[in-house]
Parts: structure tokens; C-alpha cells; sequence
DNA sequence: GTCTATACCCGGATAGAC
DNA sequence: GTCTATCCGGGTATAGAC
């Protein structure tokens, strides 16, 4: 049948998003698809007439919901930054659980990461005080500030190296993210 | 007057690469130009356009000398790595001396290491081994390979946040270096 | 809120003449 | 080895009708 093409949305990710509260019920499907679509066909295919056309509508109709493709992308980031702060908090206070949680997250949504990190933060787009809220739950494991940041900036390396697939395939990346979080947190304060 | 856009080229840094030995003269002066572009506009604004006009020649001409844009892309992938390899080879055995190599080489080269890292490498246009060399320098200091990699992987992880300015200002990033090395150079052997 | 139509920009790549 | 001419595709965004 001649119709549009259609993207299987799966319900729920949207729905806590608290973060994204002060979006209109259309402006969450239009993101929810978008996200979908993201996930499917990975960033470098995301455009504003891809989108509209999962959605079954036609490019300009969009800009009645976002002014630019750029706000429509830091719903998206913002969603995102606020799911992996989630789970990062929600592993509690185990570096081992902090890292597979970080890990876990940007596996299962490696485009969405990809967008969230490979570009300078549009940061004056998203709630203020999101992109804090990763480095919290890693602070209150390792007091070192500047460990800290360490032990974050490992865990971005590994999973976009995973991601781009930069890893031999024999390498055992659970002894690497294991020995190196172990190394993280028996490390001496600084003298 | 009326001429077309220039680059300024700084000679030198084509000339050392044996892995490039068999690039042409001009294959060599197209490569060289790229790196130059690459460097001021940045890995978005790449094209073929604008690589031609730096050249003072127009698009279809460079089809002459590379067989796609891909080709020479990967050209520019294969100089950046061996330098970095050369550069973390004569860090030699000091793991914190390694460290600075490698962040002196991608904050030096930051377009060129994000074209290098941001994407899937394109091995089978590379020089065999040439991949592999990276990782031969942090073997010798750290012998697990485990955790050899790891040590990478917080490399690249810290210099790609560093480029991508998703530090917040007041970081004090040659403490997380020199702590996150440091805690990496006295793991104990996973037992 | 959606449409059609359009303007304007960009990109990679090929054919064939010189 | 370079050119002109051309083809193909893509993209973001706006204006104005319905």
C-alpha cells in the first residue's frame, strides 16, 4: 500500500521523563520517534525529513513543534543524559555497579550516546543542572574530584571505543572495565 | 587578486611518514593540504569542495588521485596514527610520560584525532600492524593486558571530552591524568 | 497543524573534451 | 592532469494557503 513508512515505537521510554515535563503530548511523539528512528538508522541518517516522514508527516509541519532541528536534538539529549543519570544513580554506591550501569546504558541506546557526546553540549537548551547530575553518583565512591572525573572519562573511552567497534574482537572488555574500576577505587589519595 | 582561497601549509609533517611512502608527490601535496583544511575549518566542513579549492583546482581532479573521498580520509587516518604511535614510542617506559604524549598529539591535532577516532577505522585501507602499534608503548609499562587497554581507552576518553570542551572550566585535568595513571601503574595483578 | 511550493545551501561522483 | 558540464542525492528552513 502506498503508505508512509513507519518506525515501531516502543512505549515507556517517554513516559518518566520527567526531565521533559514541559513538552506537549505531540512534541513527545514527535521525540519518541525521532529517538526510534535514531536507534534504527543511526545519527548519520537522522534528518528532519526522515523524521517526518516516520511520522507520516511532511518536513516543514515540524518546525510548528521545534524551532530548529537543533532543539529537537537536545530533547533528545536530554532525555538521554537524565535516563543514564538515572541508572547510574540507582546502582548506588558499587563503582563495579556504576560502570556496568554506564556501560549498560550506552549499549542499549549506542546511537543516542553517540549524539549525546560527540558534539559540544548545547547546554543553554537543557535543564540546568542535568549534565551535573552524572558526576554524582561516581563522587560519592571516590572523593577525589579529580579521580573522579578520571574514572567518568574511562568510562566515556570504553564504551565509544565499544561502540565504534575500535576493540579487537578476542579483547575481554568486562576484565578491562573490572581491573581499571578496581584501580580507581584502591587508589591512594594523593600525598 | 581574484585568486583562489589558499591554505597555509606547514611543511614537515609529510615528510617523515614511511606510511605514506607510497603516496605520490602529489598524492602527498593533496594529503598535506586536507591535513591544513582539516585543521582550520574543522572534520564537518571536510569536502571535496573545499579540498579542491584549497588545492586551486576543481572537485572532479582530485578523482585523479584518490578513488573516493573515503580514500583519502583514510590516508589522513593512517598519518595521524603513526604519529601518534612514534610520539607514544618515544615517551618510552614512563606511563605518565606516555599519557602526555598521547594528549599532546590529540590537543595539538584535535580535528585530525576526532576524524581518526569518531568513526569506525577503514582497516582494510590501512598499513597491516599499523593499528596495532598504538598499544605496544602502554604494554611495556603495564603488562595485563587487561588493563592496558583500559589505560588507552582513559586516554582517549579524556582527550575526546577535552576536545569536545564537555569539561567544565575550572577542571584541573593534568590531576585527573596524573592520579588515573598513577592508580593504573600500581594495580596489583588481578589475583 | 498540516499542506504545497519554494529557496537556498550543500555533498559525492561521472563523462568526455582538451 | 585538469577542465566543463552534468547528474544524482541530500539537507534546513520559510511563506502562504487551507
Amino acid at each position: 500500500m502506498g503508505g508512509h513508512e513507519r518506525v515501531i515505537v516502543s512505549l515507556g521510554f517517554a513516559a518518566m521523563a520527567g526531565s521533559v515535563s514541559e513538552l506537549s503530548a505531540r512534541q513527545i511523539e514527535i521525540v519518541t520517534t525521532t529517538r526510534a528512528l535514531l536507534a534504527r538508522d543511526g545519527v548519520e541518517a537522522l534528518s528532519l525529513g526522515a523524521v517526518a516522514k516516520a511520522l507520516g508527516i511532511k518536513p516543514p509541519s515540524l518546525y510548528k513543534h521545534f524551532a530548529s532541528r537543533g532543539d529537537l536534538e537536545a530533547s533528545l539529549i536530554a532525555i538521554g543524559l537524565a535516563e543514564l543519570a538515572d541508572a547510574m544513580e540507582a546502582a548506588g554506591e558499587d563503582l563495579q555497579a556504576i560502570g556496568l550501569a554506564y556501560r549498560t546504558f550506552a549499549l542499549a541506546n549506542p546511537e543516542l550516546y553517540r549524539l549525546m557526546t560527540s558534539a559540544p553540549l548545547p547546554r543553554e537548551k537543557l535543564p540546568e543542572g542535568l549534565e551535573a547530575r552524572i558526576l554524582v553518583p561516581v563522587h560519592k565512591v571516590i572523593s577525589d574530584p579529580h579521580l573522579a572525573r578520571a574514572a567518568l572519562a574511562f568510562a566515556h573511552g570504553m564504551v565509544s571505543l565499544e561502540i565504534a567497534q575500535r576493540f579487537p574482537p578476542w579483547s575481554k572488555l568486562e576484565k578491562s572495565w573490572a581491573r581499571a574500576l578496581d584501580a580507581f577505587a584502591a587508589a591512594k589519595p594523593p600525598g
